[in-house]
DNA sequence: CATGTTGCTGCCGTTTCGGCAACAGCTATA
DNA sequence: TATAGCTGTTGCCGAAACGGCAGCAACATG
C-alpha cells in the first residue's frame, strides 16, 4: 500500500535522519536516488528545502512547512490503513507514547497491560523523557500520544485533557512526618531533603515556594530520577517530593507515605496534560487507548481529591 | 508543484465526476491511463474502490475511506502552497463558500467587497443552496466555508461559530402592522401570508408555531426564494417571515419593516452556523476571511439584540 | 596529510506511465 | 429488434521517470 510518490517518503526519511546517505540506508535504496528525489522536490517547490552542511542536511523554513504537510499526509495514511483494517475485523497497529517518568510506575503499565489483554494485535512503543521533549517529539511526529507537565504548548499540539494532582512529600513509613495528614514545606526542612534537579518539572514547581522561605535550604541529595528519589525516600534517607502517581506500588506495600503539600493553606498542584498533534485524526486503535488513558487519569484525579480533600 | 502520485489526483477526479472517461477529459489524459491508475490503486489497497455500473462509478465503503484520505491530502497541499506563497509576500488563492440565500443580500457582498479591497489576489467562489446541501458540499470538499441553518452536523464538520438571529415578520412600510415593535403569529393571520416552502429552513422554524394554532392558516403565496418573498412583502402583498439578515438594503431605504416574532412572550430564533471540514487546516487567506465572517456575523447578532431587546 | 564522511552527477538498465486503437458490456432510442 | 452512444478495460508501443553503480569535489576529523 504505497500510493504516495517516493519523493514524499524520501523527504520524510531525510528529515528524520538528517542525512541523505543515512536515509538511503534506512530506505534500502541508493543514495543517488534519494538525492535526486530531493532535488526534484526542491525544483518543484521552487525553493531549497534543506541547508547543506558538511555533515548533513538541515530543514529550511520552506522545508519545515513541507515537513508539516508530509507528516500530515503520512499520519493520515496510517489512519486510513487502520480504518480499512478495522473494516475486515483486524485491529492492529502500534501506539507510540512519549511521557514523563511519573507515569511509568503504575499508570502506564496498568493501562497497557489491560489494553493488551483485550486487543493483542496492538503493540506499544513508549519513551520516557522530559516534559518539553515530550512536546517536541510529538511535534516532530515521533509519538502519537504525549503526557507531560502542562506547559504552554505550541499551536500544532492539542491538549486532549488536563488533570491536576497534588504535589506532596514522600517519606518512609517510619519517618517522623509519616503520621501527619498534610505537611508544609517548612516542616520538611527539619529533615534531609531529596530534591529534583532543574531538568525535572518538580524542580520548577517547588522553586517558587523555596524562594519564599527566609533562607534557602541545602538539599542532602539532588537527582534527576523520580525512581531513585522514591527509593531513597523508602530507605528513610530523607523527604522527597512528587505526585502520588509515581509511588503507587510502594504505597500499596505501605513502605511509603504520601503527604500532600500545604502551602499557606492551599494545595500545590502539578498539572498533567495529555497531548496529541492538532492537525491529525488518530487511528481507531490509538484513539481507543487515548480514551482509556484520559479516563484512567481522570479516575485517579478523582480518587485523590476524594482521599485528600482540598485544604484552602 | 505536483509531488503526489498521479493515482491520488486521478482517484479524486473520478470520484468527483463519477466516471473514468469524464475524469480523463478533465485531467487532459487518456481514459486508459486513468483506468489503469484506479486498477493499480485497488490492487494496492487490496479491495475495490468503486462499484462499476453501466453509466459510471460509485464509491464503495473502502473507496469512501480513501476519498477522505485523499481529500485531506489535497486540501492540506493547498494549505502548504499558500504557506509557501505567503512567505514570499504573495497572498493569492480562491475561497470557496457554500451558503444559504439569506446571506446574499448584504452580509456576503459587503464582506467580500471589503476583503477584496484589501487583498485583491484572493478570489471567491460562492454557491447558494439549501442548508443540508451546504453541509454535504462541505463534506465532499466542494467548498471551504459553509454557512447554514444550524442543524445537527456530521462528525466530519466543525461548527466554527453559532449565531442566533430573531425570526420576524417582514412587511411594507405602509402595512397596518408596521408601527408595532413586535408581532405575534396570531396578529399576522389577519393579513395575507407569504410562506416559505418546505425546502427552506424558515418553513421548519415556523411549522411548530403554526401547528399550535387553533386552525391552520392558508397562505396567500408560497415560495422557495427569500428574494421573491421579500420583494412581495415590499409591494404590500402580505406578510413574509425571515431574519433581519436578508432585508438589509430595503430596510435601509425604509421600504420594509422588520417585526420580531413574539411567540407567547419568547423570541423565535433562527440559528446560523458557520462550518468547516474538521480534518483540515485552512490556508491563511481562507482562515483570514473566516475570521472576518465570524466577526461580522457576531457584530450583526449584537446589533440586532441591542436594537430589539428580548421579549421573554 | 590521510582518511572518512558528506551530497552530487554521468551512464545505463528497468520500471512505470500514457496514448492509440480495439473490444465487450450496457442503455436508450429509433 | 437494431443501432448508436456510452461505459470501463486491455494489448501494443514509445516516452518519461526511477534507481543502481561508480566516481567526483568539498569538508571534517584524526
Amino acid at each position: 500500500m504505497r500510493f504516495h510518490s517516493p519523493a514524499i517518503q524520501y523527504f520524510h526519511a531525510v528529515r528524520r535522519t538528517g542525512s541523505i546517505r543515512a536515509a538511503a540506508r534506512v530506505l534500502n535504496v541508493a543514495s543517488s536516488a534519494v538525492s535526486r528525489q530531493i532535488l526534484k522536490l526542491e525544483q518543484e517547490v521552487g525553493s531549497p528545502l534543506f541547508e547543506r552542511t558538511a555533515r548533513g542536511l538541515t530543514l529550511t523554513t520552506v522545508g519545515e512547512m513541507l515537513a508539516r504537510h508530509v507528516m500530515n499526509v503520512l499520519q493520515d495514511l496510517d489512519r486510513f490503513r487502520s480504518d480499512v483494517a478495522s473494516l475486515s475485523g483486524t485491529w492492529h497497529g502500534t501506539v507510540s507514547i512519549a511521557c514523563i517518568e511519573s507515569l511509568t510506575e503504575s499508570v502506564l503499565p496498568d493501562l497497557i497491560a489491560s489494553h493488551r489483554g483485550r486487543a493483542r494485535r496492538v503493540s506499544f512503543t513508549t519513551e520516557v523523557m522530559g516534559s518539553s521533549d515530550v512536546l517536541e517529539a510529538l511535534s516532530r511526529g515521533e509519538a502519537d500520544i504525549g503526557i507531560a507537565i502542562a506547559l504552554r504548548h505550541p499551536q500544532d499540539l492539542r491538549q486532549v485533557a488536563l488533570k491536576r494532582f497534588r504535589l506532596g512529600a514522600v517519606v518512609a513509613r517510619e519517618h517522623p512526618l509519616a503520621r501527619r495528614k498534610t505537611v508544609t514545606l517548612e516542616q520538611c526542612l527539619a529533615f534531609p531533603l531529596i530534591n529534583a534537579l532543574p531538568e525535572l518539572s518538580i524542580y520548577h514547581l517547588l522553586q517558587p515556594l523555596i524562594a519564599q522561605l527566609p533562607e534557602t535550604p541545602e538539599p542532602a541529595i539532588q537527582a534527576n530520577s523520580i525512581d531513585l528519589m522514591r527509593e531513597l525516600a523508602a530507605r528513610g534517607v530523607g523527604v522527597a517530593f512528587q505526585t502520588q502517581l509515581g509511588i503507587g506500588r510502594l504505597s500499596r506495600d505501605s513502605q511509603l507515605v504520601f503527604l500532600p503539600l500545604d502551602n499557606a493553606g492551599s494545595p500545590v498542584w502539578s498539572d498533567l496534560g495529555i497531548y496529541v498533534r492538532a492537525e491529525r485524526t488518530l487511528p481507531a486503535y490509538t484513539e481507543s487507548f487515548l480514551q482509556e488513558l484520559v479516563r484512567e487519569l481522570g479516575e485517579r484525579e478523582r480518587r485523590e481529591s476524594a482521599g485528600y480533600p482540598q485544604v484552602g
